[in-house]
Parts: C-alpha cells; sequence; structure tokens
DNA sequence: ACCTGAACACCGTTCAAGT
DNA sequence: ACCTGAACACCGTTCAAGT
C-alpha cells in the first residue's frame, strides 16, 4: 500500500511471496493473478522475472532445497545421513505433493546436485567407492522422497516410521 | 461421430478417455473441457459420474493401482516383492508425476488398501510379525514411489538402478 | 436420470503502450 | 528496463432448461 520505491520487485520477493501463499493456502491457489495482488503489482510485472509460471513454481521447489544445511564432516557417518535426510524430508514436508510433482525436472538443478553431492559425500567419507556411494545415496534420496508423498495423519507417528525404515536401509548397506 | 446409442456415456468411457488423453499428452492436457470433445459429449456431461475434476483425477490414480496383478503364493518371497514393485514401478512410471500428485489421498483407497494388503502379506508369509510386515512395507512402497520420481533418462539404466536399491533394502530387512 | 446450452468467475499469457 | 492495461484464448463449475 505504500507507494514508490516500496514496490520495487525482485526475483526473491516474488518468490517469498509465492511460498507464503503456498503454505498458507496451498499450492493450488498460486495463482500469477492472485500472485500479484500480493505483491500490489499487476499480474504482468511478474513475468519480468519469471518466464512464465512453470519456471516460478521449479524455482520454488529449488528454494526450498536450497535451504538445507548441509552436514560438515565431524560425526559418525551414519547420524550425518539421519541428520540430513531428516532435514530433507521436512522441507518437503512443507509442501509435500507441490515440491514433488516438480522432482523430475527438480533432479537436474543446482540445488540438488548440491544435496547430492553432499549426501554421496558422506558415502565417500565412509569408504565406499564412487559406484556404491551413487546407488546408495539415489535409493535413500528415493525412500525419503516417496516416504514424505505416502504420508498419512499423525505426525509424531510418522517420524518414527521413517526412522525405522532408513535404520533398515542403513542396515542394509553394511559398514565397509 | 456414429450418433444415438453409441454416445452413452459411462464412469468406464470417461476413465479410458481420461488415461488415453492423460498417456498422450500428458496431465496438463486434461481438461474437462478437452475430454468431453474427446467423448462427442458436452463437458457438463461428464459431472453426472465424477462429482468435480480431483474426484476424476482420483480415480484414474486408483485406477491405475488396480490394474496390478498381485502375486499368488508360490515363489520365494524376495522374488514375489520384487515382481510385486517392478509392477508398481511401471504402472508410476506411465505418469509418474501425475499419479504421484494424487498419492497422499490415493493412500486411503481400496486399490491401495488391497495393494498393502498383498505386500505385508508377502512379507507375514515370509516370517515377519505383523508390526515389522507394515514397517518393511512402507519403506519398500516409499522406495518404490520416490524413486520413479527421481527418474532421470536412462530407462534400461534406470531399471537396472531400482533393482540394485531394492537388493539393497531387502538385504537390509534379513531373513527371518 | 441424463444431457444441453449459456453464463459466471476465474485462469496464463501476448501485445502494444506507457514511463 | 520495467510496469501497465486491455485483450485473447482458455479454464472449472453453476444453473435453468430440455429430454
Amino acid at each position: 500500500v505504500a507507494k514508490g520505491d516500496r514496490n520495487k520487485l525482485s526475483r526473491e520477493r516474488v518468490l517469498d511471496a509465492a511460498s507464503q501463499l503456498v503454505r498458507s493456502e496451498g499450492i493450488d491457489a498460486l495463482s500469477m493473478r492472485r500472485l500479484g495482488q500480493r505483491l500490489d503489482v499487476w499480474p504482468m510485472s511478474i513475468y519480468t522475472y519469471f518466464r512464465d509460471k512453470d519456471e516460478l513454481l521449479d524455482a520454488l521447489a529449488e528454494n526450498a532445497v536450497e535451504e538445507l544445511e548441509l552436514p560438515s564432516g565431524r560425526a559418525l557417518w551414519r547420524n550425518q545421513m539421519r541428520a540430513l535426510l531428516h532435514d530433507l524430508r521436512r522441507v518437503l514436508g512443507d509442501d509435500a505433493s507441490g515440491i514433488a510433482s516438480r522432482m523430475p525436472r527438480a533432479m537436474s538443478s543446482p540445488a540438488l546436485t548440491r544435496l547430492s553431492g553432499a549426501g554421496r559425500e558422506i558415502l565417500s567419507r565412509a569408504g565406499f567407492d564412487e559406484r556404491e556411494a551413487a546407488s546408495v545415496w539415489r535409493a535413500l534420496l528415493s525412500y525419503t522422497v516417496g516416504f514424505t508423498l505416502t504420508a498419512l495423519g499423525d505426525a509424531a507417528a510418522e517420524t518414527k516410521e521413517f526412522e525405522r525404515g532408513l535404520d533398515l536401509m542403513l542396515a542394509g548397506v553394511g559398514r565397509p
């Protein structure tokens, strides 16, 4: 409602408003028109920063993954992996189906390349060779993404179940 | 284009046309209007069989899962499980992100209850108690759903990688 | 009961115009 | 370069009317 400079748009301001809208009203509520309204701007102004709605949605998914804190190399590798995947699950869980539906494309984004690099790094330091590390990471990532999508109701029980399954997988990889 | 009786609509005819449209042009191409066009019917006729588009989309996802052939109890349990999840992956793969985005709701549908029953049954017969069977099944289901969503390009390499990860998990569950 | 039109309240996006 | 209107080609869905 303030005028002049206050309304200076930016890629970041658009993404913030969009993620706010998605979090409070769900992915279906995100329209270019409503987003413009929320930013006190005409819908078309958004197209200065994103080619189309698809690109905005992709950026939103990548943004969420970028927020993840990657582990520094002190703790035991299984604990590092647990922490990383726990965080990933939290981020995905904020809007599971919204982000998940963008996953196929997000996979080749810098944000996910960075995350996967960190995951494989943990496994490499633990003694897996490059090929094993890649396979194990892919399996753990798949499990985590799939788990958020098959979520039912009870949040506390879900967290416990997630850890149970994760321990099961970590047991499966042996200890090189 | 034939007239009269030929145009008798049904829930099944609508679902068939919808899945055809999704398979050939992607989930975004599925609109009530285009669907009506393809069925040679006015868009509103579809609402006789489905309350709204959301319900149609849910039915589409459930339909895909219902097509799965559940294993009869002859083979070794690990091989039965491999066959079941392999099939599930194939069905999801036809339109991964489309079906996956419906997963949260599909989870409590009869079709998925039936699938999960079959999965837990395999584990029960293998000697797991009820609670273990539920956890292991949930983990395997999560892995499979997540894997299809994190798919990259090469189909043959993906199948191999899927099996590698699955073997890893099956190794983790031990042999009760 | 099932299908038809027309109409309503929305969409994403193009484009020509303004600053 | 960035924002504005208006306009175009679509949406899902309600409703009153037809059979």
